[in-house]
DNA sequence: ACTATAAGTTCGATAATAAGACTTATCATA
DNA sequence: TATGATAAGTCTTATTATCGAACTTATAGT
């Protein structure tokens, strides 16, 4: 049966995952981020399979993350690129880095960071903020429900336990 | 074939998305840190396919991200809880939940929001800040190479257009 | 005209997911 | 202690996605 589409489910997290929840997405994001365009370098950097590639790239363009255009020196090269919406998935990449160098490296250290430009500086780690400004910490967090939000929804988030 | 594993390539965003890059691992996370450790149910708020949700949550014991145990209670019970690598994702989750609520939402508005348990307002929009504090753009951005980093990679991050 | 390049498409094999029935062990109760 | 219900997970079959490679089409360079 196909994957079963998230898209309708009514949650941030859900909808985002929909759409990158899949082995490519998301480093394909990460490509564009670094500047490729061209659907072969694409294949190059990631080794992608080009059918895969293809489809994927479909979907971000469908989903309105990407662009699609030709390149006016060579007719045959498409380019893709970001649109805002994709362009603003940068600090989902930094969220993920941060935990994947902090956790998915034993002893020989990460390979890359994100780093500040002008210092070279690798970025300080993300910190999470209420709208007064304090560092808030995993167990001060509750989920609220929002204006469109099911009564059921809000149920659940009555009862929650933590989060 | 089998999915390729991004968990070699030197890349802490690659390696995170190989943990993460399945159409359930990130919303079955998300139910743990609500407070969920049963079995059925995850099956039942997600409506997961049982024998996806048993390979998943093997995947994320194999892996670190959660423990299993026998309900001291009920032994027919498993309880699944996060160690602490995985409960450090929901600054991942968050980062999804602040782009999925701003882009996937039309006109319904989002039914969710993270928010401070004190005083029941939404968090702040996650900020990026350098090693002095000042709030980073994305154009501000850029990768560089760790200690472990191939010869390959400088390469590339010396060429970079852009990140 | 000829060759190379870029972007896809097509094909066959393998792996993952979906849906539901089924098994095993434990709990609640009569 | 026998009986039924519950929880966790397995098994089976059908469908879908991914992999890897070959192939097609259009454009560029010579």
């Amino acid at each position: 049966m196909r994957k079963k589409s998230l898209q309708a489910v009514p949650c941030g997290i859900a909808r985002a995952v929909d759409l990158l929840g899949d082995p490519w997405t998301v480093v394909i994001i990460r490509e564009a981020l670094f500047g490729i365009t061209a659907f072969d370098d694409f294949v190059k950097v990631l080794t992608i399979p080009r059918n895969t590639l293809a489809a994927r790239l479909d979907a971000l363009v469908s989903a309105g993350l990407m662009r699609k255009s030709r390149d006016t020196q060579d007719g045959r090269r498409s380019v893709y690129e970001l649109e805002p919406a994709g362009q603003e998935l940068w600090v989902v990449l930094l969220a993920l880095q941060q935990w994947g160098n902090k956790w998915c490296f034993d002893d020989e250290g990460a390979p890359s960071f994100m780093a500040d430009h002008g210092s070279k500086r690798p970025v300080g780690e993300l910190q999470v903020r209420s709208s007064d400004g304090d560092v808030l910490t995993l167990d001060q967090i509750t989920m609220i429900a929002g204006p469109s939000a099911t009564p059921e929804l809000e149920a659940r988030f009555r009862t929650l336990k933590k989060v």
